[in-house]
DNA sequence: GGTTGTGAATCCATTCACAGCC
DNA sequence: GGCTGTGAATGGATTCACAACC
């Protein structure tokens, strides 16, 4: 009755992987990437929470999701890590994601090289200003928003990236999720509202340095007042970077 | 012996507060503004909720940890919370903002208004590469990453964003760390080994795009097998934006 | 009547610490 | 001897549900 889950040899079937652990992953992914190039073909579970800003219990705790990955007495092998996690991320092929808004930001965001290394090719270009419908960038010609349904359609995109003014976003959403877009990652500042079964990431610079201003509001309210010695908070001191900081 | 919190009229002192809701009251606040320039002065914490994206529990127990802000049977005075949400996030003054790497994005992030509106200044653009330093952007000068020290020290800046290639990204750090930063927001896909006291918020597109892969690849592994019904797993639809989604 | 503020209950995530395996 | 995988313990965050208040 249970539905079959799928050989042990046949790649991870599909973990109910816990949400928290699904946001790191892409992390280890990089850390990953990173030391295959250098050469590495394992590497422990500490070496490798270093390398992505963990703690390595965590970090053996989120990988035993995946199944059996490492090896006891030994570490993980890079490559075979590689491969699962992208198998799990869905990252087997290339996935189509469309662009809205080419602006100031949307111009950078097309231009990001790092999108292709890493899954995915953006491969379309859409604003609403006709000013803007026939710009090249990148190899890519600007098509007016209203194309979105043929091009979505034509060119199997389930993932957009909103970077239009925060007025337009709503109305932007609205028509992608209509063209059958199921996963939206938004940049502009206003939070979406979309069907269930779609989902919405969101990235917000001035949300982003507001919250390291509260923590830089706390650090002034604690060093302006008291040197209150708290005994044993020393410890775990975060390693420091390479060169010296003291130039 | 206690160190005298502050009084009680004395505007909120500094409570302690947890992580999770530092992170969405910058979301607040601009559900605030916006509902203060349609007119509103009071809202329930329904309505700021469905305006902020979350639920009304979670949102009221977050506001509650700044003391008493809203009056039952009425709501929250809209412009009074948006002063207690700033006076809490260290919003009173404009703060400076130091940009390092002025390519591709980072070019886009110094011409972003939003800062501006929301609570920061960039006040310096420093660059590595000499070619790139005399140029103006948006009324400023790309320096050599050499003034930091110098410019830091001359603005007070105490945020930096760095828009650096990752390669570039640990050694800008280390020397934004000694000029006396204490907040960093990184766009560079790395993790930054940062002294005890230093902040740092990361985010990396890609990153963010793989975590929609994971569940489009579940979605689409879902609706590929089976049509099993979860019965009673249906409830609390998201509730549609504006128009219609059906075109 | 309406709405906040909050204990209690639940859920999720992190950390600890060690048994099991190489 | 070294390292992974994992139960058990802890700690946070979310949700529930209602008493307190306007």
């Amino acid at each position: 009755m249970s539905q079959q889950r799928t050989g042990p040899t046949d790649g991870p079937d599909f973990p109910d992987l816990p949400e928290a652990t699904v946001a790191r992953l892409p992390e280890y992914l990089r850390a990953l990437h990173h030391l295959a190039e250098q050469g590495h073909d394992t590497v422990s579970s500490e070496g490798l929470a270093a390398a992505a800003g963990v703690n390595s219990a965590k970090l053996r705790k989120d990988l035993s999701h995946l199944g059996r990955t490492g090896t006891r007495g030994v570490g993980y092998d890079v490559s075979l890590l590689i491969d699962q996690i992208e198998q799990v991320l869905g990252l087997t092929h290339r996935r189509a994601v469309a662009l809205v808004g080419v602006g100031n930001l949307g111009h950078a965001l097309a231009g990001y090289a790092g999108f292709g290394s890493r899954g995915f090719r953006i491969v379309a270009l859409f604003d609403a200003d006709p000013g803007r419908v026939g710009e090249h960038i990148n190899g890519l010609v600007v098509r007016h928003i209203e194309d979105l349904p043929e091009v979505v359609e034509q060119e199997s995109i389930s993932i957009a990236v909103i970077a239009t003014p925060a007025h337009a976003a709503q109305h932007v959403t609205d028509r992608l999720v209509a063209a059958g877009v199921t996963s939206v990652l938004n940049f502009a500042p206003c939070v979406l509202n979309v069907p269930e079964g779609v989902d919405v990431r969101k990235v917000d610079l001035a949300i982003e340095l507001q919250i390291l201003s509260f923590h830089e509001h706390r650090k002034s309210a604690l060093t302006a007042l008291p040197p209150v010695q708290k005994p044993g908070r020393v410890g775990v001191a975060n390693r420091l970077g390479g060169e010296a900081v003291g130039s």
